[in-house]
Order: structure tokens, then sequence, then C-alpha cells
DNA sequence: CCATTTATGCTCAAATTGAGTATAATATCA
DNA sequence: TGATATTATACTCAATTTGAGCATAAATGG
């Protein structure tokens, strides 16, 4: 019942993993330092060889371990992507099929050119400051002349920006992405030759090597939406923590600020932290110093952090 | 700096497509009516080939049309298998990938050797009655014996069949599923020569071919998960429906009882249905009849069905 | 000592949820 | 025909959760 196909050229899969950490309100992704100048960054990668790699979790962190060595906690796969022309298209090639994987680390490092502040790649995700003025100078001009052309994309960019009333959803990453690439609009789709492209990307924002910006779009998504009712905030967390410092995460996270008040009953109700009894020492009064309950994670699994932006509010800045 | 194994064994992708709808209390999946009496059955599935599928989803749509010709409604990825050993293992062979789908459909025929009842491959899932006494007499002192030899899957087994305390979550299907084959318990473990597992399926429960029982649990849980946040449930009603068959409906899906009342009231305050002002005929007082909302599917599109079970109840019997 | 900064406690109204009770409109059958 | 079963729908009520804001506490730096 299995049909071969005879003489096909073969299939590559690629193992891509969007390492992401916080730090000091920073939202950090680590890129490779093989980069030069004029090339874009790219994520640690690799094939997935059946012969050496039980699972592609296994293949993954055998790529990761070599080329960016971070201790990865969470890791949790997230798509694949098999798309024609999204991906290194060398005529006789193999057919490159990439998959997608989520990491969660607490060990970042200062900005530097291994550690990158994911909001350079998405600005307009960034709403902690309020609604990112590129959007209406920049995006929403672009995107409105493109939609011209091709209504029937009309309903998906609504959604995806959130436009006339409806509200901006913070885990639609990756549709909003990809509508600015098929609309032409960033680096990539010149790269991958899309006829509608302009040499000079109109949207702001750094790309990355291959699919990768898609990858890191698809982690962000899936990372903002499970935030909301499974606790893997505390992947990113240190081992103990002031109630702060766990809500700027989730602000960098979300990329929205919080109400203060509200997100220190919504985190001591959910029973997911405990006091140590010490306190952090910083500007104004001390804060108590919580940590994680490892046994919480089974008692409420379902609980998840429930986080709600209410209206947006800018965040306090980080110490 | 791509690493280009020479001479591994090809890498074959699979399409599996889990095709699921309901049919008056009845939550089917579609099968490949070529199964003989003594082999299991298989959803339809065949290969990616990317010369002649400039997407995974249209090799699927390719195959999922050859092989029982159903129009499908709502399609998503649900994950990629890539595990040694839970597929074809001839020497010499390709190395088989699985990409699972899951596709919602309102198109389905009576119980026939094509649609099948998706809890005869879970019959421990299904809740609707109260919990399947088959648990406590079979599932969990086999699991219990298991355990004893590995206590680090413990906390696995807690939280996916919630023991001691914890809330069955219904979403959990696929660890449930995959801890009862690492356990040994089920007819594939014992196809795919695991060594604890015996001749003769130790927990009731329908075998597939392949993993495909593996990619069913996936897409139960997904679809279990998804009902909650977005309003899939509409893919698998038809054009108009009853509050009643509505809830049906998901109660099939959930496989567990919802409170009628309050199951009105969310339905209602939701937007995503409206009444068409007609009359349904049926035993006792006539039902209004509504239909589906498409523009509520942009205008609220976070809301979903968030259908909460409260405390277990018997559902009444479908008409 | 006073202004500033940060942390934490508390209140309050609105909205949502869980669980019922009550009533309405049909079919069925004695 | 009229009682009875059956299904649908309306309405109530308390408990809980959510969104927002006010007030107070504990540090630091002049």
């Amino acid at each position: 019942m299995q049909h071969i196909p005879a003489g096909e050229p073969q299939i590559l899969i690629d193992l891509s993993t969007a390492i992401i950490g916080t730090d000091a309100g920073i939202f950090q992704c680590r890129l490779v330092e093989d980069a030069t100048d004029t090339q874009p960054g790219r994520l640690p990668f690799g094939p997935f060889v059946p012969d050496q790699h039980r699972t592609m979790e296994i293949g993954l962190r055998q790529w990761v371990g070599e080329q960016v060595g971070v201790a990865l906690g969470h890791v949790e796969q997230l798509y694949t992507f098999a798309d024609r022309g999204r991906q290194n298209t060398t005529p006789g090639a193999p057919h490159v099929v990439s998959v997608g994987y989520l990491a969660l680390t607490n060990q970042t490092g200062r900005q530097t050119r291994a550690w990158r502040d994911i909001y350079s790649f998405f600005p307009w995700e960034d709403w902690r400051e309020g609604e990112p003025s590129m959007l209406a100078d920049i995006i929403y001009p672009a995107l409105d002349s493109w939609l011209a052309q091709h209504s029937e994309r009309r309903e998906s960019a609504r959604l995806a920006f959130g436009r006339d009333g409806l509200a901006w959803g913070e885990e639609y990453v990756l549709e909003r992405y990809e509508l600015l690439y098929e609309a032409g609009l960033v680096a990539e789709a010149f790269a991958d030759g899309r006829e509608n492209a302009a040499p000079t990307p109109a949207v702001p924002g750094e790309p990355l090597q291959l699919d990768h910006r898609r990858i890191l779009a698809t982690a962000v998504g899936r990372l903002r939406a499970k935030l909301k009712y499974r606790p893997v905030i505390f992947d990113l967390m240190p081992l103990t923590f002031t109630l702060t410092q766990l809500q700027h995460t989730a602000e960098t996270v979300l990329g929205v600020g919080l109400h203060k008040q509200n997100f220190r009953r919504l985190v001591e109700k959910s029973g997911f932290v405990e006091a140590t009894g010490k306190m952090s020492k910083s500007r104004g009064r001390p804060a108590e110093l919580f940590r994680f309950r490892h046994q919480e994670r089974s008692e409420r699994p379902l609980a998840g952090l429930r986080v709600s932006p209410g209206r947006l509010r800018p965040s306090d800045p980080s110490p």
C-alpha cells in the first residue's frame, strides 16, 4: 500500500532551535556567532541523521551543544515547514524540510553578537511602551497597498494585526510575520526571490538566514500563548526571584505591560511560588525572594499564569 | 556550515491524516477500507513528494482524496514523529518520519468499516457515563505494576491520568496513550517489538497500523484542547443545528457531560451563533435552529467555547 | 528629616461561573 | 382526550474571579 517514489530528489531534514531567555527586560535569542558582517545571523541548526539520532530531540541537542553550548531547560517541537522556496533552492540539491524547536533557558548572557534582542527582529511586537509608531507609520500603509491587490487576505490581516476595532492578539506573531513576508515587506521575501519584494525591505526588523526568522516567530507566538496556561515562565527565571522580576519577565515575553497588584495576586494565589524568607536588595523597599514550587507543576498543571494585560499600560522601567 | 551526511539511508516523510467528525453522539474517525480482517485499520496516508507537492498540505489532500474522498474543513498540522522503532523497520528501508495532521469534517457516514468510533480505540477516554470502570479494573493495576519498576515515570502518570487527587485532564490523550505504550500494555508495543509487551494486549482498545493510533491520540488531544479557545466545534456541525445538538457534539469530543443551561448561556453570549427562526422537530418541545456566524470568527477569535465540565455528570442520551 | 523609589496590602464594583428551580411546548399513549 | 413523558428555555442566586485603584510600608539618598 506504500507509494514509494522512485528516483526522487532526496529529502533532508534540518533541526533548527530557537533558544529563548530574558535578561533584565531584554527578550533574548541565542544566535550562532559565525555570521560575518554582511550575512544575516542564524539559529543553531543541523541535519537530522536517523542513524545517529534516535529521536529528533537528540539530534537538536547535538547541534545546539556543538554550535552554542547552552544548557536547555524546556524543549518543545514547534512546527515542520516544508514549502518550497523558503530554504536553499540550489538546483539538484536535496529538498530541505525544517523542523523548528523552542528551547527555554535561564542562562543568558548580556547583549553580545551571540545573545540578541528578539525585538530587533520583530520591532512591531513590543508594545510595552504602547503601540509602536512604526505600525501606523510604515507597516499599515505598506500592508494596505498590498491588500488592495489581495483582498482575499484582508480578513487574515484584520485578525493578525487587530485592525478596525479588533484587539491586538499578542500570540499571533507568526501570522503577522507571514503576512509581511507574503506582502514582500521583509528582507527574506527578496532573498527567496519573491517577485513582489523590494531589495531594501519596506519594514524595519533584522532578517535571519534561511527561514529562521519564521521559526523564531513561531517560537515567540507559541511561548506567548503557552505562558497563559502552563507555568513555563519559571524556566526563564533564576532559582530565586522577586515578584517584580517575574512580572518583568512576563511583560518582556508578552510585549505588554501588566497591572502590578493584580499580577501579584494571581501569582500568589496560583500556588506556583513560595517565599524563601530572604529579601532582595535594590533601590526602594526590599522585595521578598520567591522560588518556584516544582511539585505544583503537577498539582495544578492547567492553571498556568493567566496574565491578562487589561488595558495597555506602559511597564515600569527594569532595574 | 551545513553538515551533509554522506551515504546515509534515505529519509521518507509520510503524511497521515486523522479525519474527525461526529454523528449523533458518536465520535468518528475515517479509516481506509482496504484493511483485511486480520490486519488493523489505518488512516489515509502517503509520502510527501516535494516535486509534486508544493506544500505538505497539498500532499495530504491528494492522499486523502485518493484513499477516502472526504471533503475536509479545518486542517492543521499536529506533530512530526521521527523516533526509531515506531514505523516500518525493515533493514535497508528508508527511515520513515511521519507528519500527522488533523482534519475536521461535518460529512460523516453512519458506523461502517470506514467511519469508526474513536472511543473504540481509546475506550478509557469516554467519561460521558462517568469514569470508565476499566480504569480501576484493568489500566491502573497494570500501570502500577509497571511503574513499580519505572518510578521515574510516576509523576507523568499521575499527571496524565489524574491519580491521587489530581483532576482528569481530558486533553492529555496522547500522554495517556504513550504511557500505556511505554508500559507495553497496547498492541502496538508488541507489534513494534518492545520487550516488555505481551502478544495479547493487557488493555482493551483496538489497535491501528504503524503509529496511527498515536497520531489519532494526538489529534483528539489537540481537538479537545482547542475546543476551549477557538470556535472549531462548528466545523463539526451541519449548517443549522439546535443548541442541544451543539452540546452533544462538544460532549462527544470532550468525552464528558456538560451542564445544559450553562452551556446554552455560554454559547448564546459568545456571539458565535444566531437564530434562524426555524424550529427542529423531535420528540419533546421543538428547539430553535441556529447557524454559525462566520464573521464572529474574526470578531472574537480568542473567546472560543470555554466549556467547563464542572463536576462530572452523565450526559443525556442522544436522540 | 523629607522626597523618592519600590513593594505590598486592601477595597470595591463588575463580570463570570457553577448549580439549581421553574416553566413552556411538543409527542405519546392509556 | 387528557395525563405523562420528554425536551427546551428562562430565570435566580451565591461564590468566585477580574479589572482598577487607593493606601501604606520599607528602603535609599540627599
